[in-house]
RNA sequence: GUGGGCGUAGCGUAGCGGUUAACGCGUCAGGUUGUGGCCCUGAAGAUCGAGGGUUCAAAUCCCUCCGUCCACCCCA
């Protein structure tokens, strides 16, 4: 048992069974991106270290701890996306994108590895859907990612979900509002969860959204970012506000909001459940970050984008009660039964497929049966029965096994039938879902 | 990295010191002459996560390890 093979923790197999979430998920955003003027791109799977370690922050968690960093037979040192932004950015600089009709609206679906303990909704591959406008500084294109996340979930059947929406200003600001806070909590240090005194230490802002219950008191007369904003900040935000209001989107503003990425600035944003309170509720999250490109060494570039993971979003739809049936089903399944059949089965089969009709064969030495059943449970429409008689008579006989009729007819009509038969009503064929009535 | 729960056939479970480890679902095969779904019968499938210990006897008790799930840190 232990000897057998395992997925390597944290990663998981995507079953047949869930293929419709992952497509349904994939298609709405590939239709919604659309609709906002949205490119793909697709980027490795793996980068040079360097570019997350420069842009996402070396300092992070996320490139301190979880990255997945190995050095290949020529030594140079690689990592495995730990998350899209950074890889994006690398290919606007690398394709000399600043020089495409700005801003550039980029989305994409990437595996995200990092290198953590795996829990519910969290794991060590995970796959976000990722969207990015670079060259655009209007907080009129913040407003629309948000909204653009918000119109996926939609068409998901995700209804309990909120934006919380907040800011973190400008760099500069921001380094002053940081000390404000420092001032803060620096005479009461001692009564800090120890977590929090770590905080204070390598990332002050973490102390707003701590949940220990000893860090509570303290944050509630804590300095807010979003309550103190640089005034162009300020201005950006309420701007944000106001379009989001404009299109009826369901935010709040959390003044405790903050991210855990170092090149986020003004904007940031999460979108999650009203009614779970675990800790990985977040599907979707980003923000707006001005810096980054420049970071990555480009000529200054505001950019704004999101990352929602496919996973997640899987959980809150089930969450949801949004249940989508496994979408197998087959039009045509063969049950050949004498030897002088099968080849006659085997070619009959080429035809049906080359005619676009989904056709499987039965095993070659099962009875007719248990050919019958392997028929049922894949939820044929039609079976093809071929045995010595037809072989000799040059028919089939073509039984529908919803209602049970059946008809012999000539060996060169076949295809055509089928193909009749199975356009009659392409809804049962586009639906799927094998459902038997009893 | 820290803390807690759980590990019995493909899946879900029962058994919690004592003869060949049980049940449901699933799989395969049958239920007479070439016909599915329901039903019936049968079969295959488990070194009871691994290693060690206690005992006349261990899936059942103890220890270690591994795996997994949940929470913290952090994150989608």
């Amino acid at each position: 048992m232990t000897q057998r093979f395992q997925a390597p923790r944290g990663t998981q197999d995507v079953l047949p069974a869930m293929q419709p979430y992952w497509k349904a998920i994939t298609t709405a955003a590939e239709e919604v991106t659309r609709l906002y003027g949205f490119q793909r791109i697709d980027t490795p799977v793996f980068e040079y270290a360097a570019l997350f370690e420069k842009g996402s922050g070396d300092t992070t968690d996320v490139v301190e701890k979880e990255m997945y960093v190995f050095e290949d037979r020529g030594g140079e040192h690689l990592a495995l996306t730990p998350e899209g932004t950074p890889a994006i950015c690398r290919a606007y600089l690398e394709h000399g994108m600043a020089s495409w009709p700005q801003p550039v609206r980029l989305f994409t679906t990437h595996p995200m590895f990092r290198y953590d303990r795996p829990q519910k909704g969290r794991y060590r591959q995970h796959t976000q859907v990722d969207c990015e406008i670079l060259g655009s500084p209007d907080p009129l294109v913040d407003a629309e990612v948000i909204e653009l996340l918000w119109r996926i979930y939609e068409r998901l059947g995700i209804r309990n979900v909120v934006v919380r929406l907040g800011s973190i200003d400008d760099p500069e600001p921001r380094r002053t509002y940081v000390e404000r806070l420092k001032d803060y909590y620096r005479p009461h240090l001692d009564q800090l969860s120890p977590d929090s005194q770590r905080r204070f230490e390598r990332n002050p802002l973490r102390l707003l959204d701590s949940k220990d219950e000893r860090d509570l008191p303290l944050k509630e007369g804590a300095p807010k970012p979003v309550e103190t904003l640089s005034a162009p900040a300020q201005e950006h935000h309420d701007m944000v506000c106001k379009a989001l209001e404009a299109v009826g989107i369901n935010y709040i503003v959390d003044p405790l909001l903050v991210r855990g990425l170092d090149y986020y600035n003004r904007t940031v944003f999460e979108i999650t459940p009203l009614d779970d309170e675990r800790a990985q509720s977040t599907i979707g999250a980003g923000g707006r970050y001005d810096g980054l490109i420049e970071i990555l060494g480009g000529p200054p570039t505001p950019a704004v984008g999101f990352g929602s993971g496919i996973e997640r979003i899987i959980l809150e739809m089930q969450r949801n009660g949004v249940e989508l049936p496994a979408g197998h089903r087959i039009d045509a399944f063969i049950v050949h039964m004498s030897p002088s059949a099968h080849a006659v089965a085997f070619r009959l089969g080429g035809e049906l497929r080359a005619a676009g009709i989904a056709t499987q064969l039965g095993e070659s030495g099962r009875s007719m049966k248990s050919q019958m059943r392997s028929a049922n449970a894949a939820s044929a429409r039609l079976a093809i029965i071929l045995g010595e008689d037809e072989v000799a008579a040059g028919t089939a006989v073509v039984k529908r096994l919803d209602t049970g009729e059946q008809a012999t007819i000539q060996m060169a009509d076949v295809v055509a039938q089928v193909q009749e038969a199975v356009s009659a009503d392409p809804d049962a064929i586009l639906q799927g879902g094998g459902s038997r009535d009893s």
